[in-house]
DNA sequence: TACAGTAGTGAACATTCGTTCTGTCGTGGG
DNA sequence: CCCACGACAGAACGAATGTTCACTACTGTA
């Protein structure tokens, strides 16, 4: 090969992550000839035939529509630490990706996202409208956050034991421990979070 | 109205959500009438403007392709405190896969994932080994939760005014404001933070 | 310097797309 | 009973789509 351009092909594929953010969806040939500058189609389509080959996209099984791949989704993982040389350099440092999903959701068919309301365990870094990601088992040991169901309500805290029985533990001192006379219910386990901040 | 049936509809929606989860697309009219037993393409037209009507689609803002609004990813559990049917009833189809990377990043291509090192943001509720989404861009506001680079290295602090000139706040008090004697130059902008907890 | 591989051009083509219109059928309210 | 309304059928239409092919411009290598 001669004149591949890899550079090229990564502006224009963070041009179509854009895109793809925006809109949710991949454009036709024609607008992606708009969007980089191209004046024919075919320039679309062979753009779009290297970025699958590289996995950046595939057909849907469905019908041939293109649709994101695997790669798409992938972010660059920027290190604190270690910096070297400009700060540009880090962002194509080391080729470390990252895929949010796959880093949260392990086991998607038993993971729920939870909305969290109140500060009962802001000491815990939880904060109000972060949003935890909730496993769902039933198996849960002391010193895992929960999501417990008490008094058919959701409720968010540390599954801790008090003298041999299970009690749930915020983190605020503002707040009570619950001591549940009946049985606890236990919905899931915290296994992550997510938070988002204002634009 | 005389006929309106809203449990088909959400059959219908059901259908439409699998489908995207396999395919990562809308289906064409042609499609829709296929899967759902129309034999006209008007049908399915009109199944999507009721269900755009209801939230959970939308027009592309670039052209006029159907997109998923913000209900098509909707987690049945968005009310923690609404719980009436049993606890399965809440178990959903997959499809959420990409609904965390979504909901975090807006700007892909000037986003990137820089994990935290050190508890300076601890008060903020950002923890030692926690992953922010941080946005490039030079363009902080005070109050801005930012990465800056101090010293050669990487610094994640709440960016502030102090007698007119810009400081670098940390949420701990174990740790100083720093007061940089040059310009301060900002790596970007924290959008969201990403946290896994041990299994 | 000559060559080979790659990015992009420009036009033609059949196919598929969304839209629109008229018409049929069943249901629920007056 | 009748009538209005909503869901769906069915066909027609222009616009947009993806594919293909021959061609040009550039660039690094032998």
């Amino acid at each position: 090969m001669s004149a591949a351009n890899p550079e090229r092909d990564a502006d224009y594929l963070g041009r179509l992550r854009d895109y793809y953010a925006e809109n949710r969806r991949i454009p036709s040939f024609q607008r992606i000839a708009e969007l980089m500058g191209f004046a024919s189609k075919a320039a679309a389509s062979k753009l779009m035939d290297r970025l699958a080959h590289a996995g950046f996209f595939e057909r849907a099984p469905d019908d041939d529509a293109w649709v994101p791949g695997e790669r798409f989704f992938e972010r660059p993982l920027a290190e604190m630490a270690v910096r070297a040389g400009a700060p540009d350099m880090i962002e194509a440092s080391q080729g470390q990706l990252f895929l949010v999903d796959r880093y949260l959701v392990r086991q998607p068919s038993r993971t729920v996202m939870v909305p969290v309301k109140g500060d009962s365990m802001i000491d815990a870094g939880i904060h109000d409208g972060d949003i935890v990601v909730v496993v769902r088992t039933k198996a849960a040991n002391a010193g895992d956050f929960v999501v417990a169901i008490v008094d058919n309500e959701f409720t968010l805290k540390e599954l801790a034991l008090e003298r041999g029985k299970f009690v749930l533990k915020p983190h605020n001192p503002a707040y009570p421990i619950i001591r549940p006379q009946g049985e606890l219910e236990i919905f899931g386990v915290v296994s992550g979070l997510v938070r988002r901040y204002r634009d």
